[in-house]
DNA sequence: GTCTATAACGAGATAGAC
DNA sequence: GTCTATCTCGTTATAGAC
């Protein structure tokens, strides 16, 4: 037997899955959660809170399961790999869905803002120590910054995910693209030292 | 003196720029075009009618901006910049996050779903019609894909927009490694058939 | 902690006067 | 084409019984 307060946790994240950011609200998400409106109010306050808190409890969870696998990479190769398997599967699952979801909220809405921020950085502090680990002692390390590029993953899943919301086939030839500009910087890396001086004097001229 | 019609449209654009697509509805959106709320429904039939409508016109206006100045790009440089252009004038208008809310809509929307896949075409086909010209030709053609990376550039600037609402130098940050990886291509690009020949063995390995 | 009941309000949408 | 008035429903939130 679950805890109310965990039913409703759970059934925000599952009205959000369903209805959208637009379509949430205290009777959706009790009413997915099977528990009586008010308690919303009694366990969370207000909605807003709930959704925040919502927020920090999926990402927790599924931070988790990768936590582990993502410390044992060790090239570019594998952490590619892991990318795939998590897209795949987070997508599946619709919880890249409901973060895409909740951050459209958070435009508008100081609360949920906190929160969202406050899950994309766990995902990206994750991502940015693998980014570090494999790049540092790498030819290209002056070219890429691994804080940068981390942000930039998880923006870009984010934008994936609402893309496929609406042309599949279209998102699905995008993450391929990407995937294969990937492999591009690997490449670069296996070049060495010749690479590695003619992108410095390119990026010279850019800034 | 403007039409209703207009007023509306643009009302509807500005409300959702204000309030988010949680956060629009037909009195805010009237409120913001300074009409009456019935004129909604007589001219539109529904909010969400109204919202696709808003979707067509507000894309239809920005694409037009950059056309003439997209069809005379000759380097990968300088679409890199009117990238950086085009990234840093939308998001001050706010229609980078106009399109991000909609989409987000889209996600749970069947009307909205259609009006914003058929906006990101536009989009899409725009920027996939100036790679064609400029990677042609080059020794990375094999190896990029332009429809799917037009699509992803589209993808990006939504993830990055709704990354930008809750952490700002973060997505200044992802946006700083995305162009640098850009130039990365255009390194490649330069190294010719020895990295053309890496690159593709490389890519053979992957599928 | 959980329920019912209800207050107070905003939503989409329509009817009908002008 | 535009307005007022209104219907019906869903919304957040609270009060109070159990």
């Amino acid at each position: 037997m679950m805890a109310t307060r965990d039913k409703l946790i759970d059934g925000a994240i599952a009205a959000i899955r369903e209805h959208g950011i637009a379509g949430v609200s205290a009777r959706t998400i009790a009413a997915t959660a099977g528990v009586n409106q008010a308690l919303v109010f009694y366990h969370f306050g207000s909605v807003d809170d709930l959704l925040a808190e919502a927020c920090r409890s999926v990402t927790a969870a599924r931070v988790a399961v990768y936590r582990a696998r993502l410390a044992d990479v060790s090239s570019l190769r594998e952490l590619l790999d892991i990318g795939r398997t998590l897209h795949r599967q987070e997508q599946a699952e619709g919880n890249l869905a409901v973060l895409a979801q909740l951050l459209a909220g958070a435009q508008n809405d100081p609360t949920l803002a906190e929160s969202t921020a406050a899950a994309l950085r766990i995902w990206t502090v994750e991502i940015e120590s693998v980014l570090h680990r494999l790049l540092d002692g790498s030819p290209i390390a002056p070219v890429v910054d691994p804080a940068g590029l981390a942000r930039a993953v998880s923006a870009a899943f984010i934008g994936l995910e609402l893309y496929d919301g609406v042309d599949p086939e279209g998102a699905s030839a995008a993450f391929d693209a990407l995937e294969r500009l990937a492999v591009l910087v690997e490449v670069i890396d296996d070049l060495g030292p010749l690479a590695r001086r003619a992108a410095r004097a390119k990026l010279r001229h850019l800034t």
